[in-house]
DNA sequence: TCTGGGGTCCTAGGACCC
DNA sequence: TCTGGGGTCCTAGGACCC
């Protein structure tokens, strides 16, 4: 065996990852144990497969595809809704294991998780890998799901690792064997190489995460900037990444993405679609007693490119009419006659607490307070009859998809985009409530479903 | 991969201020 | 009024992840 480039021996530090095997699958399986060895799959409220078990995967069941397909290839599927309540509730027990192996354990997602063993073979009186197996046997034993578990230097070495050998699988990768592993280690299989990192790197003549990592670090840094070298360091056995305990704070954004049946150029629909996204978004907000205060507008194309504005509420708010306006203007800009667009998103940032609020003196508290009663009826409505029961006055175009051809307006098309691009790029205003008086009524008058 | 939905982080360049 | 330099903040967009 040639000796390792990297110097180094067995695990000057230890990383645990440990990967749930088909998650959702295997908890329906675990709470439902007559479903064991069937061919099951979750996702059916989406419409598409969320998670497919081992036996559906032995079909050739893969994640993403829609249900239609497989259960017209496969009537023998089993096909469940998400339950997300009892994924989280195995997610923390599965966490909880963890930690009484480990002072240090990252809720890395809800399937995953890192935990540092460096410095704990005496308290355990076993080796590393006794130790790894240990802990997976547990989770095994106590939540009747299996787990792949992966042990190295690094983060990236050990999730690697998880994945070599699944499921059910334990891997460990010592230091002096890290060149012969990541010798037979892809680029796309290592954690932060994506498609067009590794195309670029396959332009400079590298297949694997072995070839990249014996380049000097300063090529990494020069070609991939700061996670360049980090993952350069990470692959040969030196960590960049701390292991982070900390409880996850609460999420940073809320978005709602919705894609046409068949994409549109009706400027009406197109809105509709986006307002659809707003209420969607704020019915999430309001749910996690959050407020935002940054509004993001994305029109997707049929070429699936982008063209997204982001702008600042006035104030914090949970109100879905009060960034309405906000929400017209962006599309408005954003909008071009004559293109089809394929989906809408809304994006909600800078989140905080949706606490008791001091008044601003300036706000006009009457309209505020109605919004907000507003708000929470809806709400009320909604929860009570289904979701979009009521809703916002142009959601109803959504009701009547008018397909417009795209050369019908091929004069505008042109004129419009090199205006519109040029001064997008060059200017764009902070948009404020204020600044945009008053509204037509349109943009408060509420919708109920069926009501044309 | 002929493309669903929900997220995070990084970075270049512009705006703005002194 | 023009010029220069430097620092900080912000935005748009790219890239990636589950």
């Amino acid at each position: 065996m040639p000796p390792s480039p990297f110097m180094l021996t067995s695990f000057p530090t230890a990383i645990l990852h440990v990967d749930g095997d088909a998650f959702f699958a295997s908890v329906e399986q675990a709470v439902q144990p007559a479903l064991k060895g069937k061919p099951v799959v979750t996702g059916k409220e989406r419409g598409i497969i969320a998670c497919a078990s081992y036996e559906a995967k032995a079909l050739g069941i893969q994640r993403g595809i829609p249900l239609h397909e497989a259960r017209a290839a496969h009537p023998q599927l089993v096909i469940l809704p998400s339950d997300y309540e009892t994924y989280s509730l195995f997610s923390r027990r599965m966490f909880t294991i963890m930690r009484r192996y480990s002072p240090l354990v990252e809720e890395y997602s809800i399937d995953e998780g890192f935990a540092e063993l460096s410095g704990l073979r005496r308290l355990f009186r076993a080796s590393y890998e006794e130790i790894a197996r240990r802990l997976q046997n547990t989770i095994r034993e106590e939540l009747d799901i299996t787990v792949s578990v992966g042990l190295s230097l690094t983060k990236s070495l050990a999730k690697l690792a998880s994945k070599y050998r699944k499921p059910a699988g334990f891997t460990a990768v010592r230091g002096r064997h890290i060149h012969l592993f990541i010798q037979r280690t892809p680029l796309d299989k290592v954690w932060g190489f994506g498609p067009n990192t590794v195309h670029l790197l396959s332009k400079h003549g590298l297949k694997t995460a072995y070839d990249f990592a014996v380049r000097p670090e300063a090529w990494a840094q020069r070609l991939l900037g700061k996670i360049g070298r980090e993952l350069w360091n990470e692959l040969r056995g030196h960590p960049a990444y701390p292991i982070n305990p900390d409880p996850k704070t609460s999420q940073a954004s809320i978005s709602k993405c919705k894609t046409f049946t068949s994409p549109s150029a009706d400027r009406n629909f197109v809105y509709a679609a986006l307002i659809r996204n707003l209420e969607s978004a704020f019915i999430k907000l309001r749910r996690h007693r959050l407020k935002t205060v940054l509004l993001t507008v994305i029109l997707r194309r049929r070429d699936f490119s982008d063209g997204g504005l982001e702008a600042r509420l006035n104030r914090a708010t949970a109100s879905t009419q009060e960034a309405v306006p906000l929400t017209r203007t962006l599309f408005d800009r954003l909008f071009r006659e004559g293109l089809d667009y394929r989906a809408t998103a809304v994006i909600l940032g800078r989140l905080e607490e949706d606490r008791l609020e001091q008044p601003d003196l300036f706000e006009d508290r009457l309209r505020i307070d109605a919004m907000t009663r507003a708000a929470s009826t809806v709400d009320a409505i909604n929860a009570r009859f289904g979701k979009h029961t009521v809703s916002l006055g142009p959601a109803l175009f959504l009701h009547r998809p008018k397909i417009t051809g795209r050369d019908e307006h091929p004069w505008r098309k042109t004129a419009l985009f090199k205006g519109e691009t040029a001064r997008r790029r060059l200017y764009l205003p902070r948009l404020r409530m204020g600044d945009l008086g008053e509204r037509p009524a349109e943009h408060m008058a509420f919708c109920t479903r069926g009501s044309e």
